[in-house]
RNA sequence: GGCGGAGUGGCCGAGUGGUUUAGGCAAGGGCCUGCAAAGCCCUGUACGCGGGUUCGAUUCCCGCCUCCGCCUCCA
């Protein structure tokens, strides 16, 4: 496909993407509500909403992508009461976790990461309109959205109404079970902040309709999040904002979700793979080319067998775009080519964006075995430009080995491995393979593998 | 009960009404190498089960089985 086309949530439907403002992509992420630490499913949405930046800049578009926290909410203080620590410390220490595991996956940063505690005032101003409108109620302390009152709900997700089973707990001054909660009056010993119809704090829904306003107005284009969320939270946030009379989201992505293979990912069964945790174990280009490689509407059933592969798969890569670093010099990208384009452009198609990278790599492996160095470093300009829009170049000063250890470190080891594999050079020359292989052996031991190439021995340095 | 998704070769994972194969990992054979490593070449003949439509279905339709998500907080 030449122009990018998305599958839209609402219509189910493949959409070709066209903006709102021309030049310009809108996108609003439902981020994290920081209560723990981040697991690999939080980080794979991320992901994938970062991949569909990295190409919309790519192919010219200035984005805007705006990620909140849900900073206030029931779990928060729960879980803060049950530590002993005040709601607000709870949820900024598990913020910082978020947006560290997001920085280490190499996700840009968000344009802006609204927490829901700062945008109280919007709240209220939505709440106003839907009152207004006859299409919310304030009720004992609470402000309710009338779900009767919209004929359209279950638009997005496709539920209907008299079938949508009966949710939160019935209230007092409710006028319908189904009706969900806007704003839920103070309780004593929780925060609460001031509203024309009492204090409380915002409901969970409210505050993606009212911070999706303030930073991209009545109309953006993409709203993502992951699968689980389609219903009742996008459901609810398209109602409350089409019933304030905005046209609200274009295109509705939804990410698949993360399990673990064979079971369940729950805390209750205290399987959660935390990132925290594994950026210990494995490089974080690695579980981000694991992430990545699969389509972002699949789910991925987690297994460390899998991520073992997708390691190996990403190491064919890396080792190929470093030997023609280290034979021809600096690479810069180009092109990402028609045959990645073409797969990114068909929804985001990953897989087939890969194989176009792996066909590139086999191409310039033979162009390596063959001497060619030129049609090498051109096919390794074209993997960069592909690579960097999967945020996975191994040549950027993000994921180079070199640029993470001290400069003058570096220059020592090059000096000295340098002297022991002219040393084995000579040995090799004169035919005295067993001191030849001595050096490789104890440089492996360091840690330091050699290959030895047309041009002469390479080595690179184990960095996990 | 309702809404939605999935079952692909040893594994991961795309995709398509038929002619030529996604891609990767692993395995076997070969080339290269002093030996390795890396790389390259070759090999494997897959589409949950039962029907139907069709000249032809893994791909469309129906039924069934199994699994997953949501309907309560969740990326």
């Amino acid at each position: 496909m030449s122009l990018l086309h998305i599958y839209d949530t609402a219509t189910r439907t493949l959409r070709e993407f066209q903006p709102v403002r021309s030049g310009t992509a809108s996108i609003y992420v439902c981020g994290p509500t920081p209560q723990g630490p981040p697991h690999i499913g939080h980080v794979r949405g991320a992901l994938d909403y970062d991949v569909l930046r990295r190409w919309l800049l790519a192919t010219g578009y200035d984005v805007v992508l705006v990620r909140n926290v849900t900073d206030i909410d029931d779990k928060i203080l729960t879980k803060a009461a049950e530590h002993g620590k005040p709601w607000w410390q709870w949820a900024a220490t598990h913020e910082r976790a978020f947006d560290a595991a997001y920085d280490a996956l190499g996700c840009l940063p968000a344009s802006i990461a609204p927490r829901a505690t700062g945008h109280i005032t919007q709240m209220v101003e939505l709440m106003q309109r839907l009152i207004d409108a006859g299409h919310a109620y304030a009720a004992g302390g609470d402000v309710y959205f009338s779900v009767e009152s919209y004929p359209a709900y279950g638009e997005l997700s496709g539920q209907r109404l008299d079938e949508v089973q009966q949710g939160e707990a019935p209230a007092h001054g409710k006028r319908d079970p189904r009706d969900f909660t806007l704003w839920k009056g103070a309780k004593p010993g929780e925060p609460s902040w001031p509203t024309p119809w009492g204090p409380g704090r915002p409901g969970w829904h409210l505050e993606c309709s009212a911070m999706a306003l303030t930073y991209l107005g009545a109309e953006f284009d993409v709203h993502g999040g992951g699968l689980d969320l389609v219903f009742p939270h996008h459901e609810n946030e398209l109602a409350q904002s089409r019933a304030a009379g905005d046209p609200f989201v274009r295109y509705w992505m939804h990410n698949g979700l993360v399990g673990m293979a064979g079971e369940k990912m729950s805390k209750s069964l205290g399987n959660v793979v935390s990132i925290p945790e594994m950026l210990g174990k494995v490089r974080p280009q690695e579980l981000r080319y694991y992430l990545v490689g699969p389509h972002y509407r699949s789910e991925i059933q987690y297994s460390r067998s899998a991520l073992d592969e997708a390691i190996r798969a990403y190491r064919r890569i890396e080792s190929f775009m470093r030997q023609v670093a280290q034979r021809t010099g600096v690479v810069r990208p180009s092109e990402p080519g028609p045959e990645f384009s073409a797969a990114m452009n068909d929804d985001l198609g990953t897989p087939a964006a890969l194989a176009a990278v792996h066909n590139a790599v086999r191409q310039g492996n033979i162009a390596l075995d063959s001497g060619d160095e030129d049609a090498a470093r051109a096919l390794a300009a074209t993997i960069r430009a592909q690579l960097d829009v999967l945020g996975l170049d191994p040549l950027s000063p993000k994921w180079s080995t070199a640029s993470n250890v001290d400069n003058g470190a570096m220059q020592a080891l090059n000096s000295l491995v340098d002297d022991l594999l002219a040393e084995r050079q000579r040995a090799r020359a004169e035919r005295d393979f067993a001191r030849a292989d001595a050096i490789r052996d104890r440089l492996l031991a360091t840690g330091i593998t050699v290959e030895d190439t047309p041009d002469g021995p390479l080595w690179t340095l184990k960095d996990s």
